[in-house]
DNA sequence: CATGAATGAGCATTCATTCAT
DNA sequence: CATGAATGAATGCTCATTCAT
């Protein structure tokens, strides 16, 4: 999880908020908002956990920083990956391996927003799934500039290839096929034929 | 959840336990393992706390159970489903429909297959695991029986489908597309060509 | 413990009153009263816990018994011992030796009355404090019947020998010194001078 | 129970531990390690039964702490008896006095090393049984101090010593014999001859 | 800013006991 | 006589949160 911890040029207050938001995403990703105590994350920061409240007014709200940051780092990552191509399938594939790399490899905090399902934090739900929504918006973006035969639903199309790279994070395992390689045989399945012609009835 | 608290013909033992597992499976599915307690479960099965840990011994047994239930439902309905059809592409896409059927729609007990992750029952974990491994075996055979391209890859494949009906869950509406409807689409993109002729580099 | 399960001629009810009993005895004796549980003995029995209400009517009641039955062997193995001897001091040494082998080796009932307190079943204390003391009332007469210097106190000594043998049950290895021998050592203590001739001032 | 509560002068935070400790011993040693529950230790220090985590993480390490605190307590008070005296028996007789007086007298906490079997709390069980050991050491070495005939077991003596002064918590009343005449009469025993010359058979 | 200490509700689980069948 | 099923209170312990210092 090699972008953790990044910061240490940043005042002391905000070094201790950073370790805690560490420790946060790293806990909730392992083992999920509910089986994570305020007091492991507090232990995992070497910090008193009473304390941990004048940084953070709840657990949610804990969470939703998390969150917010997984957003940010995902986003980042696709769209800089994004950028550097061009031709609208190979941006899609571009985005998609740079996302599986944050989800499957790169980022504890990513790797929340994909792990933690926001009706785990009643109260903080609906800015969850805000969150995950603007994401999530830059594929559909990337799909509406795809060249597609006439009638394809690209809605579904979206909904198929997000599906399948978020819930490999159920099976992936460190020492099989790397991510990108995951995301260029899922995107080679949309764009292959697997059938002859006829259409089915 | 057209399938839950069938049983009345049934000795009044078994009758009590059903009605716990029922419980279970709702609280279960749309809270999650740890946001449910043993006290919700027994207050909607009109039962003393106490008295669940007659029928079961532990909240992890219970909700293995719950997990074995899941996995027979949601296998009988598939298997029936696939029986119906003889050629290779409609069995797999029988086989779909009905997965999303119960995921969807139909079954508490097969929701919580997937909305559970093993690893929240930690002692339980590689019985659970088990239990998902073995059913999902049927769409490996499915796949097998497939005429496909020489050179593609029928695992990637599996990954592929599954991982994008399970993830349904996650966006499924139930005034929107049924599963059949869902289903069918995601079956299409891999059908039919998205792209033109040529391959990707 | 060899003396337990003896009952096997018996009616049908008495021989699972006895193995209730064996089984309460030894569980009591290695876990003592309150951390043994009315489970613990039913499940030692093969029979259902609910079952055993029919032969004792509480567990207070199941104690007094295992104590009664206790004593009762305790006081018959040291009043046999006893007989077969003439001399004070060799009667007392033969009640101490068959004392401590029950105590140490022979039966988990007569372990039972050492280890257990009274106090640890309220509603049956006093019985169980009768019963030690009918018991013990055999080393009374035993020292009485002793040869002793005029002023010696017989009361201490039957309290000094008797705690002394009742308290090896904390320290006695089955693999040390046995009951037999242990026993002897404490009354030579007794018997022979260890100081000199001057008495403490 | 004169030591008790002595403590404060000592900061608010030492003192609600010093509560905790106090009830604790207090009510292990009346009713039992099994017998005794958190809460009631609770109730009697006036704080919330969760709270008592605060202060220690187990019921066992509670009794861990109040034994080594009986251990302390019993052992200054030995030590500094037995230094008075120079004389080996003498300096045997004050140990046991004193050993006699915090167990039946003085302190909740000695009572609880004698009272509570270290099988009583499993995990902690061979810390107590270390912690009695090396109290007991100071008898061995008072005894190995002793003019003794040649031959005479000194091991046994201790057990024998100890054994009938632990086993006095059973039966003493504060209205008989006081520790002090109990702990001498019993020295006098081993230290006077109770029968004529001639060694048992 | 951070700590030490507490709160009070909640947790999964176990208990001795009861009783209809 | 015995079982299967339940009861209701209690158990040891953990939780997110608060707040005086």
């Amino acid at each position: 999880m090699p972008d953790e911890t990044a910061a240490q040029a940043l005042p002391r207050r905000d070094n201790r908020r950073q370790k805690l938001l560490d420790a946060a995403a790293g806990l909730f990703r392992r083992h999920g908002f509910h089986a994570t105590s305020m007091r492991d994350i507090a232990r995992h920061t070497g910090m008193l956990h009473g304390s941990m409240y004048y940084h953070f007014p709840s657990k949610e709200e804990l969470l939703v920083t998390v969150y917010e940051e997984g957003i940010k780092r995902i986003a980042a990552h696709v769209d800089g990956a994004v950028e550097r191509e061009s031709d609208p399938w190979r941006r899609l594939e571009a985005a998609s391996v740079a996302h599986l790399e944050m989800l499957l490899d790169h980022s504890d905090y990513a790797q929340v927003v994909i792990r933690i399902l926001p009706g785990d934090a009643e109260n903080a739900a609906s800015r969850l799934i805000a969150l995950r929504d603007g994401y999530e918006d830059r594929f559909r973006r990337l799909i509406d500039d795809l060249d597609l035969p006439p009638g394809a639903d690209r809605q579904f199309l979206r909904l198929f290839l997000i599906g399948a790279l978020n819930w490999s994070q159920t099976w992936y395992r460190r020492d099989g096929a790397p991510p990108r390689v995951i995301a260029r045989r899922f995107l080679d399945f949309l764009r292959r034929p697997l059938q002859g012609e006829e259409p089915p009835a």
